[in-house]
DNA sequence: TATTGATCATGC
DNA sequence: GCATGATCAATA
């Protein structure tokens, strides 16, 4: 059952154009009447209709070709609309940890891109998905992803976590990330003390995907 | 109006 | 609570 990457890639071709609505109906799942209530459906849609394994398991989610899906919401003017969630930021332990070991490098390693329509202006189930492709950084995109992550740890590694905000890094951000701003997880100030702060994520900036786009 | 900060759903 | 999947919405 496991595809290699060229039928996986053959498989995701084949899906360009097509609505969600019509995929949805291949899965017998209902389209959503808002996105609000429904914010990873179409990411979950693209699994089931790819073949992803991962579930909410911490692997990539074509396991055996080490390959992570990730929706790419496009405007009108088929620009990526908003930034992309990789993966929680660590400020609860100083892991010893460098840039080649860490989530962030792991996750970007192969990226199967999936653009789609997301105006807001189109219907749920009218919009399209576009050019999937397979994506893999450049070394200038991971000198500079790298760059960020260092600076982004060496904070955290500080005590520095309540200085961070979505202003720093060039293609790497860290924003919150939780059911709300009231949600709190257990970090450490400059003193090494421990300190309840606000769940962080990393995000990449759509300035860094909509390089990728052009590429 | 682009960006940062806040939020929504689900599974275990 | 933290992993998965993200988008909404206030504000600079």
């Amino acid at each position: 059952m496991n595809l290699t990457e060229r039928e996986l890639i053959t498989k995701a071709s084949l899906l360009r154009g097509i609505t969600l609505g019509e995929l949805a109906r291949q899965y017998e799942l209902t389209v959503p009447s808002n996105t609000i209530k429904s914010k990873g459906w179409v990411g979950e849609l693209l699994e089931l209709a790819l073949g992803a394994t991962a579930g909410n398991r911490s692997v990539p989610d074509f396991e055996s070709l080490g390959i992570e899906l990730k929706t790419l919401p496009l405007t009108a003017q088929l620009q990526p609309k908003e930034s992309t969630f990789v993966c929680s930021a660590p400020i609860s332990n100083i892991s010893a940890s460098d840039w080649e070991s860490s989530s962030v490098c792991k996750k970007l390693d192969k990226v199967l891109w999936v653009p789609f329509e997301a105006d807001t202006s189109i219907d749920i189930s009218l919009r399209r998905v576009g050019n999937i492709f397979l994506w893999s950084p450049s070394s200038q995109d991971i000198q500079i992803l790298k760059r960020d992550w260092e600076e982004h740890m060496e904070t955290i590694a500080l005590g520095q976590i309540e200085e961070i905000d979505g202003r720093r890094g060039e293609y790497l951000q860290i924003r919150p990330k939780g059911y709300s701003s009231k949600d709190r997880t257990k970090t450490f100030d400059l003193d090494g003390a421990p300190l309840m702060s606000n769940p962080r994520g990393f995000y990449l900036r759509t300035l860094f995907t909509r390089k990728i786009l052009e590429n």
